[in-house]
DNA sequence: GAGACTATGTCAGAATTCTTACATGAGCAA
DNA sequence: TTGCTCATGTAAGAATTCTGACATAGTCTC
């Protein structure tokens, strides 16, 4: 049982990081990490959304995301203003160019996400998502 | 369709990061990391494996796990010979205090996992491992 | 035996991420 | 208004992990 348990732990993180070194592999054409890809990709669904935000949405602190979003300004990815229309958030978003390689990127991370589903049913595919967010729920998350 | 499967990724990524946050936590008082424990939790499986086994099945590169290593031979937790015995790699194992450590802190990281599974049925538990290991399988695991 | 190939250990440096700490702005209650 | 709490942004430094590189030992092939 408790053996049972461990497994399943292990193979989380197996699985995550499996997954995270396939869309490594995936997004090394365009020269950027996950951490950044998963940075732009909430972008696009969040328009406007605040730095401190965002981390929380890639699991990240919003010390490194800052630290991150920094090199994206640099490359002309994203876009922040320089000082807040209100209160101290930055709004910030993807610039034409983000979306453009968001938009490229995209198609092959999307890609290993499909090859990492393709042994499974739907059925099967809907009980593996059932029982990851009751582990979340049960987590706290 | 695309947008299912990335939600997937996306909560593989989420129920990861917060079983490593509550693990962080249930470790604190033993001052080690997911890490070392992991590398701890191994060892105790695998008495004598090599630094760079150890790495791969802790999802780090060996370099990394050497210098894990080293700080757990500070600590005393671990043993190594100076030299191999044949070939190049070095034996490593728990010492008595390492394991003494790893039997205390287990019992509560063990909670951890039993409360991320509480939520689940035997048969969604079945369901959850075997959908997480048809992932790793078809990622080339 | 010679050479190619693989695996392990190690060193040096860079990159990423986190921890700690502080300042600012908004909201709420007394 | 005043004070308290919370969230955001930012800075400085430490810690962790990774990349690139090299030497050594075993194995396999020729």
């Amino acid at each position: 049982m408790s053996n049972q348990q461990q497994q399943v732990g292990y193979v989380v993180k197996q699985a995550q990081s499996l997954l995270r070194l396939r869309m490594e592999e995936a997004l090394h054409p365009y020269a950027v990490t996950v951490s950044q890809y998963s940075c732009l990709h909430r972008l696009l669904r969040d328009p406007g959304i605040s730095a401190a935000a965002l981390a929380r949405a890639t699991f990240m602190t919003r010390q490194s995301m800052n630290s991150m979003l920094q090199q994206l300004l640099e490359r002309g990815l994203v876009d922040r203003p320089a000082r807040p229309e209100s209160g101290r958030a930055l709004p910030t978003a993807l610039t034409a160019a983000g979306a453009d390689l968001l938009a490229a990127a995209q198609a092959d991370v999307d890609g290993v996400e499909e090859r990492m589903l393709s042994g499974l049913s739907p059925s099967e595919l809907i009980s593996l998502t059932h029982g990851l967010n009751a582990c979340v729920k049960a987590l706290g998350g």
